[in-house]
DNA sequence: TTGATTGTTACCGG
DNA sequence: TCCGGTAACAATCA
């Protein structure tokens, strides 16, 4: 694929597909490791992640930005490369592998400075060295919000989603309808602490496991996390109570996550 | 065929 | 300016 990117037409709409090469590695909230992609003939020099935002970085000041949204996918295959399946916008290819990107929220190129907005509206991302956890802290603390909503604000906080807060809310006994005004430090402190620690697990897993004592591969999706989609607390045994917060179903054990 | 869903953005009204 | 509500969009599977 030397001659760089090819501007293609996907299967089932007119969105514009593009052809690059690249070596990579899918992880849980869209992250992506190490690979390698041209785009015009212009060498990838870093695949970034900015919450659940990635940006592939060229020279000339360009990045492919992708987000997957709630139903994106990443498939990855040997060659020769399968005819694509679905609405693939972006095909990847190296010596040996093809990525497809199907169906992403996000499938555009940015210039530097439309890079910049992006990482600018996003908030603190727990899974980044260089993240500012007092940027959370200050609108969490000036907010009558609920948490539980207020971590589903990417602006907030990035990289957590509507798994990871209800899980996160439960390790941390905090209740989703608490408001923001009402957490005190320590209590964001833990929750920033296990988001780190959670999400890091995701990326080394490639999977959502938030029980502490989750076997590797073998135990199944029910079985690794804690509270999300249950009807008993693992904890109290007592009833997980499930509503609606930011237009999600965020689940609570009232016994456990008293409201403040 | 229907409904649900590991997500985000735009827009409107209070 | 903040906040809640609604709709739109996307792909796949049970």
């Amino acid at each position: 694929m030397p001659e760089g990117h090819t501007i293609h037409r996907a299967a089932r709409d007119q969105r514009p597909m593009l052809v690059g090469q690249a070596l990579t590695v899918a992880s849980p909230q869209g992250r992506f490791h190490a690979g390698a992609a041209v785009l015009d003939g212009q060498l990838c020099t870093a695949i970034d992640a900015y919450g659940k935002h990635l940006l592939y970085r060229f020279a000339a000041d360009h990045a492919l930005h992708i987000h997957l949204g709630l139903f994106g996918r990443f498939r990855s295959s040997r060659l020769p490369a399968p005819e694509p399946r679905g609405a693939v916008r972006v095909r990847l290819m190296s010596g040996s592998h093809v990525v497809d990107i199907n169906g992403p929220n996000a499938c555009e190129v940015l210039d530097a400075h439309e890079s910049a907005a992006l990482i600018a509206r996003i908030g603190p991302d727990v899974l980044r060295a260089d993240a500012d956890a007092e940027r959370a802290w200050m609108r969490i603390t000036r907010s009558r919000v609920a948490i539980g909503q207020l971590l589903m604000d990417q602006s907030v906080i990035a990289g957590i989603g509507n798994i990871y807060r209800s899980e996160i809310l439960w390790r941390q006994r905090i209740h989703p309808a608490t408001p923001g005004t009402a957490i005190k430090r320590d209590g964001f402190d833990r929750i920033w602490a296990d988001a780190v620690h959670l999400l890091a697990i995701g990326v080394e897993r490639n999977a959502i496991v938030t029980v502490d004592a989750a076997r590797p591969s073998r135990s199944r999706y029910r079985e690794r996390v804690n509270i999300f989609g249950k009807t008993n607390c693992p904890a109290c045994a007592g009833p997980i109570e499930r509503f609606e917060l930011a237009a999600r179903r965020v689940f609570a054990c009232t016994a456990c996550q008293p409201i403040l």
